[in-house]
DNA sequence: TAGCAGATTGATAATGATTATCATTATTAG
DNA sequence: CTAATAATGATAATCATTATCAATCTGCTA
C-alpha cells in the first residue's frame, strides 16, 4: 500500500490530468519521458495501474487497440465512433433513475459502484468522410 | 460485399450464438476447430469481423484482455466486475429517455446509432472472496 | 470440359500492447 | 554506516491481432 506519490508518479499523474484526449499508456510514456528521461515503460504501466487503483485516474476499457486513461474521475459518459474508434467525453450527463440502476444491479447480482452510458455512432469527421465515399461510389 | 455465409462462417456464427458467455476470438477458434478442423485463426478473425459488420453478431469492446463477441444482437446492457473483469448481460433494460439520448448525442456531435449502459461493481464471487480476505487481514 | 482470373483460405511471420524477470539502485530500519 | 527491503528500468517474454503470401477453390469462358 503506497500512499505518497514519488516524482515519477507525480509526473505521470500530471500528464494524464493535463491531456484531454484519453492518452494510451505509451502516449503517457512518451510525454513523461520529456520531464523524466530515465523512466521506463514498465514503471509507467505500474504507476498507471497504481493511480487507477487509488482512484486518482480512471482506466477506460480499450475501445480500439490500446487501453486509455482519463484524468476526469468524476462520473461521466462517453460517445464512441463506430468508424474510427474515437472515444469522446460527453459534456452532459445522460440522466437515469437511481431506481432503474439499483434494480438492474440487483438483477445482475452485482454490488453497484458506478455506471456509464456509452453512445455509439458516427463522429462528425467520419460522417463526412463516409458521405464522400458514398457519393464517389454511388 | 458477401451476402451468403459459407460453411466456415456458418460454423463461427453457430458457435457465437450458442455460447452465452461472450467468447474471445481465440475461444471461438478453439470451438470452431472441433467442427471444422482445418480452419485457421486468420479466417476466424476475418469471419468475426465480417459477421459483426453485417450485424449478425456484436463485437464488445475488450474490457479486460481480449475482444469478446456476443450472439445477442438486440440492444442490451452490461455489468462489469471491477475485480475479475467478468462481463455479464443485464437481464433487464436500464430505461432512459429518448430525449436525453438525443440531446447527449447532439452535444457530442455524433450521429447516434445505439447505446449501452454499463454498471460497474463487484460480482457475487468477488464480493465473497474480498470479504474473506478482509476478515483474515483485519 | 479444360483452363484461367480472381477470390478465399490458412500457415506463418510480424506487429503492438502489456507483463514478467531480474540485476541495479534507492530507501529505510537498526 | 550497514544490512534488509522496496522500487526502478532494461530487456525478454507473452498474448491478441493483423499482414503476407502461396495454395486452393470459384465461377466463367472458350
Amino acid at each position: 500500500m503506497k500512499e505518497t506519490l514519488n516524482a515519477n508518479a507525480q509526473a505521470v499523474l500530471e500528464v494524464v490530468r493535463r491531456s484531454h484526449n484519453h492518452p494510451t499508456a505509451l502516449e503517457v510514456y512518451e510525454a513523461v519521458r520529456k520531464v523524466r528521461p530515465r523512466i521506463g515503460v514498465a514503471s509507467v504501466y505500474r504507476i498507471l495501474h497504481s493511480l487507477a487503483q487509488q482512484g486518482l485516474i480512471r482506466e477506460l476499457g480499450r475501445s480500439d487497440e490500446a487501453c486509455r486513461y482519463d484524468g476526469h474521475i468524476e462520473r461521466h459518459d462517453h460517445a464512441i465512433c463506430t468508424a474510427c474508434g474515437a472515444l469522446l467525453d460527453l459534456p452532459v450527463e445522460v440522466r437515469l433513475s437511481e431506481e432503474a440502476l439499483r434494480s438492474a444491479a440487483q438483477a445482475a447480482g452485482i454490488e453497484l459502484h458506478s455506471h456509464e452510458v456509452r453512445l455509439y455512432g458516427l463522429c462528425t469527421a467520419c460522417r463526412q468522410r463516409l458521405q464522400q465515399v458514398e457519393s464517389v461510389e454511388g
